[in-house]
Formats: structure tokens, sequence, C-alpha cells
DNA sequence: TATAGATAGTTACAAATGCAACTTAATTGA
DNA sequence: TCAATTAAGTTGCATTTGTAACTATCTATA
């Protein structure tokens, strides 16, 4: 072995892995069989309810999801009522997506299931642990080329 | 709305999802393209590099990989003579499976790689702060109960 | 020492994801 | 202005991943 051997358990990719892992399996199940929500539509909901009218397009790089699945997502969410399209005056390939009534009211819903899982996942550190943990994740992110 | 609106960039378990997959996605695409491996793949030769005569159960536990993972992936090792499975004295319904010369070989190549793609990910990240986050991904992992 | 229950691993099937091609519309630039 | 190129979004197909059921073996205990 040129060089010392690779200690997985050291290994930044792989505890970011896991970790990422860990959690999504934690969040993706609670918001599957709560609401029936996968994680790509949570996601669209969260964003619209931010911010209304958006393209698909705009959804996916908020979301930072591709078309294909910023698509589905739409789709089951248009099928279940939650978000309404509109035509796009400004485009004819596209539309923009809006949350109707009862999407706020889904997002109401999940937002206190998603406040206590992100609780419950960062128990034990601090305000500023937290912060810090954000802040490295950002510059990971930024070195691995967010796309 | 009860409560404050979720900012899906300020939440953690976004944040943790959309670094893992950009991470992943360029750790997936080199190991795959340059040695015809996918993750699972890698972190069977990585973990049989250092502890050699491993179960796939014991495997599954170092790699965090669920046991029809390590099964498939240890399928496509097998074809490629990558490892080898010899009985398991101690369990029949078991074996142990071992790296090759071909396997170790193959390790001893991608390790360069991998060592250069974490280095890449975490320039800009003093000593300090790579163990600071590699600590604080651990006590969230246990928080969300890693199994 | 039978036998019931649990565990290791694989296989078969279902669901989700990713890629490529396609449609439609906008943009570019002769 | 009118091709040629680019972009938005969707659909179909192939690959990958996850779930359930199954076989074989081990363990516990009556």
């Amino acid at each position: 072995m040129l060089g010392p051997a690779i200690n997985l358990d050291a290994f930044v990719p792989f505890q970011l892995s896991i970790t990422a892992n860990a959690v999504s399996d934690v969040i993706a199940r609670a918001y599957r069989s709560r609401f029936g929500l996968r994680v790509a539509e949570w996601r669209l909901v969260a964003i619209l309810a931010q911010t209304p009218d958006l393209t698909p397009h705009e959804v996916g790089i908020r979301a930072r999801l591709d078309k294909i699945t910023v698509s589905r997502a739409a789709k089951a969410l248009l099928a279940r009522e939650l978000v309404v399209a509109s035509e796009n005056p400004d485009d004819g390939r596209s539309h923009r997506l809006t949350l109707t009534i009862a999407g706020f009211r889904l997002y109401r819903d999940v937002v206190p299931t998603a406040r206590a899982l992100e609780a419950q996942m960062l128990r034990g550190l601090s305000t500023d642990e937290v912060a810090q943990l954000g802040a490295l994740l950002a510059r990971v992110r930024t070195a691995a080329g967010d796309a």
C-alpha cells in the first residue's frame, strides 16, 4: 500500500453519507406515513408556501431538485389538488405553481412535525454548534461544486 | 400559520441532504467511471482491505449497508473476482468474504482518488474544522437513531 | 432432543430514480 | 423573417433500490 489505508469511519464523505441517510430515513418515513408526502413533494410544498407562482424551473433551483423530480412531484401534488398550475404569461412552455388552500393547510400541519424531527436530531447541540454545522456544510457543498 | 414558516435553506435536514448528495454525486461518478465500482462496492472493498474474512453481516454493520445491498455488492465483486467467499466454520448459513490479490490491487488504485476527492471537498477547512464537522455529524447521527 | 422461534442470506417482485428522446416554445443571428 | 439552436417540461424505457417472502441454519427451552 502506497500511503496510508483508508479507514472508512474517518472518511468524511462516508460520515456525511451515513448521517444524511440516517436523518433522511427518519424524515422520509414520517412524512410518508403521516402525510403521504415524499421528500421531494414536501420540498415543493415548503418552497411554494414561501413564494407562490414559481415555475417548475424556479422551484427546482430552490429545492435543489432536477427537472424530472420537480415534474413528478408537481404531478402528484396537482393530482391531490394541493397545488394548482396557471399559465405563465412570460413563457408559453412553462407554467406557474401555487399552493391551494388545502396545500397551505397541509403545510401548516407538516411544519410542527418537521420542526420536531429537526429538534430531535439536533438535541444536545448548542445554537452555536448548529450554526457551525450549517456553515461547515455550506462550505463543503461549495467545494463539491454544488450544482 | 401557527409558529414561523420553514425556510428550507435554514433547515438542517435539507442542508445535510443536499450536501451529502453533492458530495456523493461527485464520488459516485468518479468511482463508477474510473473503476466500475458503485459506492456500496467501494465500501466493501475498503472494509475488507482493513479486515479480511468478514461475514456479509459483519460487513453490513461496518459499511452501514443493509443485507440486501451487501449481498448485491458482494455478488458483483465475486463476479469480477475482486473478492472470494469461503466457508464459515462457525455458521453454516453464512460465509466469509476476503479480497483477492486483484481486489487489493484495485483498492490500492482507488485510495489516491478517494483521498483526492475528500481533499477537494474539504479544501479551505482547517484540520480543526474537519474534526469538528466529523464530531457534529456523529452526534447528529446518534440523535437520529443511527441503526 | 425435539421443536419453536430467530437469524443469515438470497431471490422475486414492486417502487423509485435516472437517462434519453420528444414536444413545444423561446431565442439567436444570418 | 425565418431557419437553427437553445431551453422548459414531459414521457417512456432501463437501471437501481427497496420490500416481502423464502431457504437454510442456528439457538433456546420444554
